[in-house]
RNA sequence: CGGACCGUAGCGCAGCCUGGUAGCGCACUUGACUGGGGGUCAAGGGGUCGUGGGUUCAAAUCCCGCCGGUCCGACCA
């Protein structure tokens, strides 16, 4: 994208109700605007790290086995009603009636509506396991919403359910979203840790809330140092196997929010191996049994010929937060350090002397080798502004050409995460981003 | 939902107390100089002062209602 003609608006002061610094640098950056409290529009440099979050997101539950739909966010009042939550929701639900005065929602979540579309088609114990999961917007009327996308009103949230025969079953599936989930948050570049959280009148251990570390998060989280150590991508993982050894790993080390803390827990691992910080939630599995089975009239037959009604679970990733979570974990004084696999754009091209024809022939040439994920910065702009500019929007490579490198051939190349600069042949740095 | 506060140009703010021609910085337009970390100079454009009512000769300014937004707390992906 050349800036000379891209909606990019960025900017030098910061707006007086960004608080945190990933509300700050997005609105700095032109990610977003605010359209009223708590919602969003997402402008082109946004929108693109939003999708690459959510193709990201959509591979690792592709990976698992679970299938992608798409259910819509208005839903009736009647459908709510047969689980017993249109009452229960309370002031969080956005509800609406359409021009028949018929009771309708804005939807918070889907669990009712999956149930309900499963429910037409499954009819057999050979129509199990099944896991569906959509990417949609949501909407919950906080009463306060704040710190920008990462807890607004609306926001794109991946939801997947999990329908099995048995509880056996369940705990395969709520194993495979386990392992699914710290693949997909060490792809960002996150260390996501998951912690045991609260599963109501459920009980049992199937229920974590995965946070990152971070200054500004919400709550404060106690945990084993050696699970920020591990790294999850380098084993190969097996969804039909058995992946309880990787779960095991995770959950046998300690880890809790303020909520779990258990000091007795707490005190018997080494003070040097003990982790306490803030951390921010962007997933939660759980499972919850027949919760919306049952009340919904979903069973299906089983081997013996008699109903069974399904174990369900499901599975949430708080897409449009985790833009917000990723930038809070990646920035610095200068603005947004982008984890390459999630970077709006792979690099930018920064001529520093607009028409000189030198610099030109050699900025159109690396852009070349890069378009379309990269930003070419030919705007009629001093070097400083360009410089500003490529930093607060975080492009994880700066290739700089100016007039000087470029009557030499040479470009030099700026590491937006370490702030590393090589000059290098126009030849030799296009292979340099080109490897990574 | 309890407490506090703010709405004046795209953004950040002053002016309000003590009523009398609506200002500053950034951004934007034009020109010149400049040209490797948000440059300088000059000339410009842009505002129903959130909104409705009231007081007054006169309201951004005083009073009342409404709408919108923000912060602290409780709540939450």
């Amino acid at each position: 994208m050349r800036l000379s003609r891209a909606f990019l608006p960025t900017l030098k002061e910061t707006p007086a109700e960004a608080q945190i610094a990933s509300h700050r640098l997005m609105l700095r950056a032109g990610m977003v605007r605010q359209t009223s409290a708590g919602i969003y529009a997402w402008l082109p440099l946004g929108w693109r790290v939003l999708q690459k979050v959510a193709q990201i997101v959509r591979e690792e539950q592709d990976a698992t086995g679970a299938q992608e739909i798409l259910m819509p966010t208005i839903q009736t009042a009647d459908l709510w009603r047969q689980s017993g939550r249109y009452d229960a929701y309370g002031p969080e639900m956005l509800r609406l009636k359409d021009r028949h005065e018929r009771e309708m929602l804005y939807g918070p979540t889907n669990e009712e509506m999956v149930t309900e579309i499963f429910k037409g088609y499954a009819k057999s114990y050979r129509d199990l396991p099944r896991n569906l999961y959509h990417i949609q917007w949501k909407f919950r009327d906080e009463v306060r919403p704040r710190f920008g996308v990462m807890r607004g009103r609306e926001f794109l949230m991946k939801d997947a359910y999990s329908f099995d025969l048995d509880h056996d079953g369940a705990v395969r599936s709520y194993r495979q979203m386990f392992v699914a989930y710290l693949r997909t948050f060490a792809r960002m570049g996150l260390k996501a840790i998951p912690m045991q959280a609260d599963t109501g009148p459920i009980g049992g251990n199937l229920s974590h809330e995965f946070l990152i570390l971070a200054e500004t998060g919400e709550s404060q989280v106690f945990l084993h140092k050696d699970l920020l150590e591990f790294d999850v991508l380098s084993q190969p993982v097996d969804y039909g196997g058995d992946l309880s050894p990787i779960v095991d790993f995770w959950t046998s080390r300690y880890a809790a929010t303020d909520e779990k803390h258990d000091l007795a827990a707490w005190a018997a691992i080494p003070e040097a191996q003990r982790v306490s910080a803030r951390g921010i939630e962007i997933g939660h599995i759980f499972h919850f049994g027949t919760r919306y089975s049952a009340p919904m009239g979903l069973s299906v037959s089983g081997p013996d010929g008699k109903p069974v009604v399904p174990e369900m679970g499901s599975y949430g990733i708080g897409v449009s937060r985790l833009v917000g979570a990723i930038i809070e974990a990646n920035h610095d004084e200068a603005g947004i350090r982008w984890p390459e696999a999630v970077a709006p754009f792979k690099l930018a091209v920064l001529n520093l002397k607009q028409g000189d024809a030198g610099t030109d022939a050699l900025a159109a040439r690396f852009y070349d080798a890069f378009a379309p994920d990269a930003v070419y910065d030919d705007r009629e702009e001093r070097a400083g502004v360009k410089f500003a500019d490529a930093d607060l929007m975080g492009y994880p490579w700066q290739a700089v050409i100016g007039p000087r490198g470029a009557a030499a051939g040479k470009v030099e190349l700026k590491r937006r995460a370490t702030g590393e600069r090589v000059e290098l042949s126009v030849d030799d740095a296009i292979a340099r981003v080109k490897a990574g």
